[in-house]
DNA sequence: CTGATTGACGTTTTT
DNA sequence: CGTCAATCAG
């Protein structure tokens, strides 16, 4: 074997043509399959760019990239099919459609210029909503409302139909807001991140002049992380493989985690009723881990029911056997984790980039955060508040939204007196009543001089001052002269963003850090512009809304390249660390409370995620709970995960079981609070009076 | 219109 | 115990 692949990567790596499924389990190589068939594929004559690979993540594309143009010496274009520099197209579901819907836009009734609503745009959207339902936050927040409707766009399901659909009174609302949200952002021109799945989906449909004009791009497909696809992603690539058939995908069923964002596991699994002349091939042997981690991980997922039956063959020996520690709190689990892998490091045995810390939730790192910067370890935190995040690096680029696509009216809304220009509540509410009455965007209606005439005098001169600014900004973007990163300069100056951090932060490290970023924000802009052939304003606020969080400044990049890794189990997917870290193995956190019920647990997806973590490592695991955990201000007894029982071949001691029966007992203790809260809240509406007085007394 | 204070509330993961 | 939204006095 010329390339070092065993028969069965052999086997994936040589089978050209037609519908592949390869079953990939943890570790496996699977990555490296991948890329040679790639490299294989354009050995036996098929042009690179004809060759459409699609990942989970971007961070999974940039590897992939780097990898191909390694081995081939090609270049690779992350999303621009048709132009003409050569290497395979390799990009996440969503880049590639925001690159299809870019082209056909108008034949759906967008415009060319949509604008893409990330998360914290959609909540503003949804807020609004909300609001003019009088909805109360009691009943529904911000986010079960974009969870219901993002169910129903995963499912394919509209406006339209969402109010049949709709059984409880909860879901009734929530249809009735779809409709609201669906219309708002269409009429600024605007599509989420749902939306872009969705409307490629339509477009495919209904289109099949486009269908085949965009599936004739590619002889070959390849799709990673296949067990993750919902039923848009499924439906999109089976219409662009349709027509060759040379179909591969790739993936694991013990690793689907995504089912809570509507990834269906059973398209990996029917894939062979799909597509019946394809050929299978597994790959079980695992070239990651230690023998005693695997067997943790073996153990651990054959309590799941729903899955391809396969066990992992270990490559390597048994290695060091893994660890689970117990430790009084959450912050003696961290000092404890985080002391150790400072010891380690003092011994130069391993890098910072060797660790990984692994858990649940996007809370639970605060205090591992405290304490790796107290014992100087540089670490790296994945994911969570992303430097795009950041209040004044959100309010940056939602001046660039405006002038880029003044339509833009959740931006606009960000900006309109940020920083403050006379421009008040209810000068904003007056324009928005009208700009909705007239059917029009708000920007539009604010160039009406009936209209502004019926503003106060602040607020008049706050109006014209923004539009003075950004059509500035837009004749200087427009100007060759002039960079992307000039007019980000001249943008701050112009608002004097900088005062406003002073006034708004007195705390003089607070105000520089705010500063700092804003200089990152100018950057990543010029860092864009030189790296990019054909840099433009629309598409770099795209990359940074389809991938923020990868953004960084280069400083920030440096200091994260040798850092230990601190993650969420979701996050970590695809990853492998040499000594990792599983912190929080409490029932409630994994499996997550909200997985539990009464007496049906469905924590099927949750000892996935348990899996995932076991298997990222690969010669040292450490798992560990804390026996008391600090919440709302008390320390409160925790219950061992009924995985580490599992994991450990002692599913049948009865302390298994009573963990899972305090976790019950402990939520249901909660859920009746919450509603001994919820009734009393009622009863305090109409009996008001009664419990009011002796509160005021003191 | 702005900045400060008080009260309610707290169940997850991300392209 | 913190966080954030709603509320209130300049």
């Amino acid at each position: 074997m010329s390339n070092g692949l065993n028969p069965e990567q052999q086997e994936a790596v040589q089978t050209l043509s037609g519908p592949l499924l390869v079953l990939a389990g943890a570790g496996s190589g699977k990555t490296r399959v991948v890329t040679f068939r790639i490299a294989n594929l354009i050995k036996h004559g098929t042009a690179p760019d004809r060759i459409l690979a699609v990942t989970f993540t971007n961070k999974a594309a940039r590897e992939m990239r780097e990898r191909i143009a390694h081995m081939s010496g090609k270049k690779t274009k992350s999303h621009r099919p048709g132009k003409p520099d050569g290497g395979p197209v390799v990009g996440t579901f969503h880049s590639n459609c925001v690159q299809i819907l870019r082209r056909h836009a108008k034949r759906l009734g967008y415009p060319d210029k949509f604008a893409i609503y990330d998360r914290s745009d959609q909540e503003s959207v949804a807020r609004d909503v909300l609001r003019q339902l009088r909805v109360h936050s009691g009943m529904m927040k911000p986010g079960d409302f974009l969870s219901h409707i993002s169910r129903w766009k995963n499912a394919g399901v509209r406006w339209q139909q969402a109010g049949e659909l709709a059984k409880t009174d909860v879901e009734h609302v929530a249809a009735s807001g779809y409709r609201r949200y669906q219309q708002a952002i269409k009429l600024v021109g605007a599509v989420d991140f749902d939306d872009l799945l969705l409307l490629t989906e339509e477009l495919f449909r209904e289109h099949e002049d486009i269908r085949l004009k965009e599936s004739g791009l590619y002889d070959h497909i390849l799709v990673d992380e296949y067990q993750d696809t919902n039923q848009s992603q499924y439906s999109i690539i089976e219409q662009l493989a349709k027509g060759h058939r040379n179909l591969c995908v790739v993936g694991d069923d013990d690793q689907s985690i995504y089912g809570w964002r509507g990834a269906e596991v059973q398209h990996i699994l029917n894939f062979k009723n799909d597509w019946p002349e394809a050929k299978v091939v597994r790959l079980e042997a695992n070239y990651r881990s230690s023998g005693a981690i695997l067997d943790f991980a073996n153990r651990l997922i054959a309590f799941n029911k729903v899955r391809h039956d396969k066990v992992l063959r270990a490559a390597r020996g048994a290695g060091k056997p893994p660890r689970i520690l117990q430790f009084k709190t959450e912050l003696d689990e961290a000092r404890g984790t985080v002391d150790e892998i400072a010891r380690i490091l003092d011994t130069r045995a391993r890098q910072p980039g060797d660790f990984a810390i692994l858990f649940r939730t996007n809370e639970q790192p605060r205090v591992f955060e405290m304490e790796l910067r107290r014992a100087k370890v540089p670490y790296s935190l994945v994911g969570s508040q992303s430097f795009f995040d950041r209040k004044e690096v959100r309010d940056l680029l939602a001046y660039l939204r405006i002038v880029d696509n003044s339509k833009d009216e959740v931006s606009l809304l960000r900006i309109i007196n940020t920083p403050q220009r006379g421009i008040g509540e209810k000068t904003i509410e007056n324009l928005l009543a009208a700009a909705v009455n007239r059917g029009i965007p708000m920007w539009e209606m604010m160039e009406d001089p009936a209209l502004i005439s019926t503003l106060p005098e602040p607020a008049k001169q706050g109006v014209a001052r923004i539009q003075s600014l950004v059509d500035r900004l837009k004749a200087m973007l427009a100007d060759e002269k002039s960079s992307m990163a000039d007019v980000m300069r001249q943008l701050i100056s112009s608002v004097d963003y900088m005062g406003y951090i002073d006034r708004t932060y007195p705390s003089p490290e607070e105000a520089q850090a705010r500063k700092d970023s804003l200089e990152e924000v100018v950057n990543a802009i010029a860092e864009y512009e030189t790296e990019n052939r054909d840099p433009n304003l629309s598409d770099f606020l795209d990359e940074v809304t389809l991938s923020g969080k990868e953004f960084g400044s280069p400083k920030e990049k440096q200091t994260q390249q040798n850092a230990v890794a601190l993650m969420t189990y979701h996050s970590a997917k695809g990853l492998e660390f040499p000594i990792v870290y599983m912190v929080g193995m409490e029932e409630g956190i994994l499996p997550h409370r909200r997985s539990i019920s009464d007496n049906v647990d469905d924590v099927e997806e949750e000892r996935r995620l348990c899996y995932v973590g076991v298997t990222r490592a690969q010669d040292e695991l450490t798992m560990s709970l804390p026996l008391t955990r600090k919440k709302w201000g008390k320390q409160r007894d925790t219950f061992a995960s009924r995985f580490l029982y599992e994991l450990t071949g002692q599913a049948d001691n009865p302390n298994r079981m009573k963990s899972i029966q305090g976790v019950r007992k402990e939520i249901k203790q909660g859920e009746a609070a919450a509603k001994r809260a919820k009734t009393k809240a009622g009863t305090a509406g109409t009996a008001g009076g009664k419990k009011a007085s002796p509160k005021r007394g003191s």
